[in-house]
DNA sequence: CACCATGTTCCTTG
DNA sequence: CCAAGGAACATGGT
């Protein structure tokens, strides 16, 4: 489900709905789940704890736990498929609960069909992290200098962690698309010019993913076989993913800037979108 | 059966 | 040694 904006999302709502509310019991349906913990250790020293807030970094969620006596941290990622919800108690849990928090009158879910998502007291993934890229952190300058340092195409730079968190294969394509860069420029051909408007598209991209992410009503009931969120289209009526991208899965349909294909190409094994007519090297 | 899929890490290749 | 490319993880949809 996630890229940055779908996180951003699935934090603010979280944040709704879990502060305050006390662990009672956690169970761990898939032990790889819990990474690189031991389950049973993970599950013992989160029970009792109180949630306090949450907060997001890159696509990792942070859990801020609190009790009279500690207070820490824990994190999560949805990987490709992850979920998290509440659901009543009375509820079946989905086929691929990864694991589940037993909490008042509800328990929260942890869904992941394919199980590349986890969650973990162990933090050290967040220290080889590049600038969050709705901060200040992120700056022209030296986006532009880390550029300078790679002959990789941009696209495939753009997945790495270490320029700016966050953009994922689809705002990736997205992103080039609205700056006009050519997804396979090696990184250090970008312009100035080009450094800048991708700078900025990889804001705006992100930032209205988010804005209209937060419009969108949640189901937290968790039925949705889709997503009770807002990947890939959230709830019947409301806009889907075919309104939302300009270039992704559009393979073949006409750009709507220019009119020209859209084409697909891969890239490190990946599909990349883009507009040749719109999008040229150099 | 074929191919595709939102992420990240690890191993191999050149 | 380094950068870049590809496989792996696991499950499902079309």
């Amino acid at each position: 489900m996630p890229e940055l904006p779908e996180v951003q999302v699935l934090v603010q709502s979280l944040q709704q709905v879990l502060p305050g509310r006390t662990i009672k019991k956690v169970t761990v349906c898939r032990e790889k789940s819990v990474r690189p913990d031991s389950a049973t250790a993970f599950a013992k020293r989160l029970k009792g704890m109180r949630f306090h807030s949450i907060e997001r970094r890159a696509k990792y969620l942070l859990f801020n736990l609190r009790s009279p006596l500690e207070s820490f941290q824990v994190l999560g990622h949805l990987g490709m498929t992850g979920r998290m919800f509440l659901q009543p108690k009375t509820s079946e849990r989905p086929k691929h609960t990864a694991l589940w928090m037993e909490l008042d009158r509800e328990n929260f879910i942890f869904e992941d069909t394919r199980y590349f998502g986890r969650m973990s007291s162990n933090l050290d993934a967040l220290d080889r992290l590049g600038p969050e890229p709705l901060s200040d952190d992120f700056e022209l300058a030296g986006f532009r200098e880390k550029l300078k340092c790679s002959r990789q195409a941009i696209k495939v730079r753009l997945l790495a962690t270490d320029l700016v968190v966050g953009i994922g294969n689809i705002y990736a394509s997205e992103a080039l698309y609205r700056s006009r860069v050519h997804p396979q420029t090696p990184a250090n051909k970008i312009t100035a010019v080009q450094a800048r408007r991708l700078h900025q598209a990889i804001r705006d991209t992100l930032g209205e993913a988010i804005e209209l992410g937060s419009g969108l009503s949640l189901d937290w009931a968790g039925k949705e076989s889709r997503d009770g969120l807002f990947y890939f289209g959230g709830q019947k009526g409301q806009e889907t993913d075919q309104e939302r991208f300009r270039v992704y899965g559009r393979e073949g349909e006409a750009c709507v800037r220019c009119g020209g294909l859209i084409r697909r190409l891969i890239q490190a094994a990946r599909s990349t979108f883009y507009c040749p007519r719109c999008q040229k090297i150099r």
